[in-house]
RNA sequence: GGGCGGUUAGCUCAGCUGGUUAGAGCGCAGCCUUGACAUGGCUGAGGUCACAGGUUCGAAUCCUGUAUCGCCCA
């Protein structure tokens, strides 16, 4: 084995893994209960396929590869499902942009051929993200990768959409959507973002017609707007109708300034009579209120605005044609020049920007495709109040049911070429025909050669029903049998609207299940500087380099360590860095024990799955086993609890610490055989097992260094990937912790002194322990080798009591007391002031916890074994403190018999 | 304006349903070219857990308020 791990043999790692079809459901090994079943399925969450890796995709993908690798260990079937999504409006911006660049357009050269190019354009990019997945080391099934909109994936739709319809909850209507001009199309809702942005509200005087002025009373009414662009659209003026200003103009006539148009003055609830003036002009076509203002009493609205968000014609000249912000300039000079204008404020409005190329959308009314969401919610509702859909974190689930107390319904077309068709035609009569297949003739009036809708659904609509239809719903083969529902889901929170709540209100309807019953949501990848990652900014990690550099096990790391549920997390060099130095320590340690695990394996003693050859009494075997155990117990609550990052912190803990720390640093005499041939084949046998269970203890947060290794070790056959979980619940040996934390106690505290005293490292020392208890005093003299070797004691002596005197120090652990020779370092008088300070320590400690013990609501109110455990650390505290004090009486006698200074002994 | 979070070591963050001597990684200081690893080892310094009240036998943890930063929605 090479001196350092090098990760670019990973590629070859996971065509190892991909040769033995590693990643296909296998029978379970285990039986399951109704909460933790034995079928463990979920879905990825389609990277779109404009996109190349970036660190998203990282914790879309490592952060849930854990939980399957770990179940798959576990012994559970495990069956998970990549895919990836065609991306709508990006795939088309994409596209359309490259066909700029050759100088025609989509509109030059037609639907069919532009397809083609989509078409070609997804599958070069599927290839290259399927690619870079498997870089990330993402376990999935690969035989069952789906594309949304691939056949499979469009028969769901269509079956989708038509039972919607059929079932009155999808529906056609003219509604106000957010429509973008630069993507040329509706978007929904949440496809927009608001910001904040300073602007203007101007003041425009509109005249009553002739005859209605009252006389004495006012001649024109003012409104505000933000949009003086839409004046061409006003159709009515409306005020609320408890206004009292306003009280008598209710159903009077105005006269509109530019286009002339006779518009009543309408009272109606929702104008908010503290806003401007509290009468507001009534634009239909472009505005939502406003649009339901209009239906209330009766008024059509005028559309303004063109697709591209120029002035449409109904404006006559000058205004026709101009841009909408050039026709908001132009519109205000006219009035201005009418005398129309009465003030202009500084005012900051929210504006629509489209996530997709932040363009101002235009809030216009327009003939679409609608879900109505409202009746659909209400189950997902229902399943989180009552725990059937739980979240991660669960603060979510507020945040969740606060949204779909809010919810309007979704506008699902849009005017693109590229995604599922909207299975609707259209006859001559008027008919509207929604079916699954083409149909043949109108069957209204019998008419052939039915128009087609033009637009496509919205990408999200097949992403929703990705659950399903990845299982091949709505056929319920025997992959939907087995997989839905599945069990978790892991995405980011960011897209807990836009696609989690779509797949559990479609997978309900559709199967009356949730399609999950877990739902993780992480948090977003953030730069060093704490901003979010953007294209435009730039500042993306480049995550292939960032594998290519230190490798996907220390990118895992650096997206999992310290992570918390829906906690951001930013991405940070060192973090990564961190990981590869863990890679390179496992695959050192591994290093490291090869050549002794070859000697245990030719000796016959090599483990089996995990367990030893050779049942080993000493101490430090039966101590790293069972903190192995214990380790291996905390790390499957922790992954059960879906706490990647602090399963990765136990095991790396134990691996780290515990194992390489201490256990091979204890290990390395006896393999030697400096403690006899015995010592040296129970070390031999219980080191093969304790590499081979933190091996696989480590796998799932780092798959590839751990592979790498284990297939480097003898006696090892097939995949680590394919192993085990290394459970082994009798290893759990308390006695065996008691009896060798004192040893590591004491071992730490002569470094400690050590360094106090700034000694050479290579110095011996002589240590004598004094151990009163007769069993503890063998297990010390059995451990002996422990202090020669890692705390250079030498010569060490075991005794019942303390005999040396001046010159040493003294070190009080639990059941011995620790001495040191330091010879002329040490002052007598200091170091009975030491030992003082020490039993002070000890008994302030011990008085704290006694308090508390006579506290009697504490004896009534608190846990039995919180009590216990004070108790017996009174105990403890009580009997060290007592030993402190004696060793500090003899001591001071011996310094009141001489001139203090000690000598070495 | 409504809602949801964060505030713990120099930095980045853990700390679950209240009982720990408050932890990790990185950084910092000192020592160590000891045959697994300097991508390492040993030792150490460093925190009135934002602030103020409250509940409790006991609060970093629960409640209320304040400050401050951030996110989502209008």
């Amino acid at each position: 084995m090479a001196p350092a791990y090098d990760a670019s043999g990973e590629a070859a790692v996971y065509a190892a893994w991909e040769a033995k079809d590693a990643f296909a459901p296998r029978p379970p090994r285990r039986r399951g209960t109704a909460d933790d079943p034995e079928h463990f399925s979920l879905v990825m969450p389609p990277p779109n396929v404009t996109g190349v890796l970036h660190s998203g995709h990282a914790m879309d993908n490592q952060i849930p590869d854990v939980l399957v690798r770990f179940h798959r260990m576990r012994g559970d079937s495990v069956e998970w499902v990549p895919g990836m999504d065609h991306a709508g409006i990006a795939t088309h911006a994409r596209v359309e942009a490259k066909l700029r660049e050759e100088g025609t357009s989509r509109h030059a050269i037609g639907r069919e051929r532009f397809l083609e190019r989509a078409w070609a354009f997804a599958r070069e990019h599927r290839d290259v993200i399927r690619a870079q997945l498997k870089l990330l080391g993402v376990s999935a099934d690969w035989a069952r990768e789906a594309f949304t909109l691939d056949e499979v994936r469009a028969r769901a739709v269509r079956e989708a959409f038509v039972r919607l319809y059929e079932q009155g909850l999808m529906y056609r209507a003219r509604a106000i959507i957010q429509w973008c001009p630069s993507c040329g199309t509706a978007l929904s809702d949440i496809e927009v973002e608001h910001e904040e942005r300073p602007g203007h509200l101007w003041y425009f005087a509109y005249p009553l017609a002739e005859g209605e002025a009252e006389a004495g009373g006012p001649a024109e009414v003012v409104v505000a707007t933000t949009r003086p662009e839409t004046v061409f659209g006003d159709v009515a003026v409306a005020v609320h109708p408890e206004d009292e200003r306003y009280r008598a103009l209710v159903g009077r006539h105005l006269v509109h300034p530019l286009t002339g148009r006779r518009m009543p003055v309408v009272a109606d609830e929702a104008v908010v009579a503290d806003f401007g003036t509290g009468a507001v002009k009534v634009t239909p076509d472009h505005d939502p209120v406003d649009f339901e203002i209009a239906a209330r009493h009766g008024l059509s609205g005028v559309r303004v605005l063109a697709d591209d968000a120029t002035v449409l014609p109904v404006a006559g000249p000058p205004f026709a044609g101009l841009d909408r912000y050039a026709a908001r300039e132009r519109v205000v000079e006219a009035m201005r020049a009418m005398g129309r204008l009465v003030r202009v404020e500084e005012h900051t409005s929210s504006v629509g920007h489209c996530t997709r190329c932040g363009t101002v959308v235009e809030p216009v009314a327009s003939p679409q495709w609608f879900v109505r969401m409202r009746p659909l919610a209400e189950p997902v509702a229902q399943a989180v109040r009552d725990g059937r859909l739980r979240l991660h974190p669960a603060h979510f689930e507020k945040v969740l049911l606060e949204w779909i107390d809010n919810l309007r319904d979704w506008c699902v077309s849009r005017q693109l070429w590229w995604g599922h068709p909207v299975p609707a035609w259209y006859g001559a009569c008027g008919s509207v025909i929604v079916a699954r297949e083409q149909p043949r003739r109108c069957p209204t009036c019998g008419e052939e050669g039915l128009r087609p809708d033009p637009d496509v659904l919205d990408t999200w609509f097949s992403s929703g029903l990705w659950p399903l239809s990845v299982f091949g719903w709505p056929e319920r083969g025997e992959a939907f049998a087995r997989w839905y529902p599945t069990s978790i889901l892991s995405t980011g929170y960011d897209i807990l609207f836009f696609w989690v709540l779509r797949m559990a209100v479609l997978g309900y309807h559709f199967t009356g299940k949730m399609p999950f019953r877990d739902v993780l949501l992480h948090g977003l990848m953030r730069d060093e500087l704490n901003r979010k990652v953007s294209k435009s900014l730039g500042n993306g990690v480049d995550v292939a380099e960032v594998i290519r550099t230190h490798g996907s096990d220390a990118l895992r790391y650096a997206v999992t360590f310290g992570v918390t549920p829906g906690n951001d997390i930013r991405y940070r060099e060192e973090r990564t860095l961190a990981g590869r130095n863990l890679a390179n320590k496992i695959w050192n340690a591994t290093r490291f024990a090869r050549p002794y695990l070859e000697q245990a394996v030719r000796l016959g003693l090599g483990q089996r799955d995990g367990v030893p050859a050779r049942a080993s009494a000493d101490a430090r075997d039966r101590w790293i086993l069972s903190r192995l155990e214990e380790a291996r117990a905390a790390v499957e609550g922790e992954l059960l609890a879906f706490e990647v990052g602090e399963g990765l912190r136990r095991a790396q803990d134990v691996f780290w610490d515990t194992l390489c720390d201490w256990y091979l640093e204890m290990a390395k005499p006896r393999l030697r055989g400096e403690e006899g041939e015995a010592s040296r084949l129970d070390c031999l046998a219980t080191l093969d097992a304790a590499v081979e269970r933190v091996l696989r203890l480590l796998h799932p947060f780092a798959p590839f260094v751990t592979e790498s290794a284990w297939q480097a070790l003898p006696g090892r056959e097939g995949l680590l990937m394919t192993q085990s979980w290394p459970a082994f619940p009798a290893d759990r040996s308390p006695a065996a912790e008691a009896a060798l934390e004192p040893v590591l106690e004491a071992v730490r505290r002569v470094r400690n002194l050590r360094r106090a005293f700034r000694l050479p490292p290579g110095r011996r020392l002589g240590v004598e322990v004094a151990v009163p208890d007769e069993a503890a005093r063998a297990v010390w003299g059995a451990l002996s080798g422990v202090l020669v070797h890692l705390a250079g004691a030498d010569p060490l002596s075991v005794r019942e009591a303390a005999t040396a005197g001046a010159g040493w120090v003294t070190e009080v652990v639990p059941g011995a007391t620790v001495l040191v020779a330091l010879g002329e370092a040490v002052d007598l008088a200091a170091e009975v002031g030491r030992l003082e300070a020490e039993a002070a320590q000890l008994e302030k400690e011990r008085a704290r916890i006694a308090a508390r013990l006579t506290n009697p609501g504490y004896l009534a109110k608190a846990p039995a074994d919180v009590v216990e455990g004070d108790r017996a650390r009174v105990a403890d505290l009580e009997e060290q403190a007592t030993r402190a004090r004696r060793r500090r009486d003899e001591l001071a006698a011996a310094l009141a018999g001489t001139d203090g200074r000690g000598a070495a002994s």
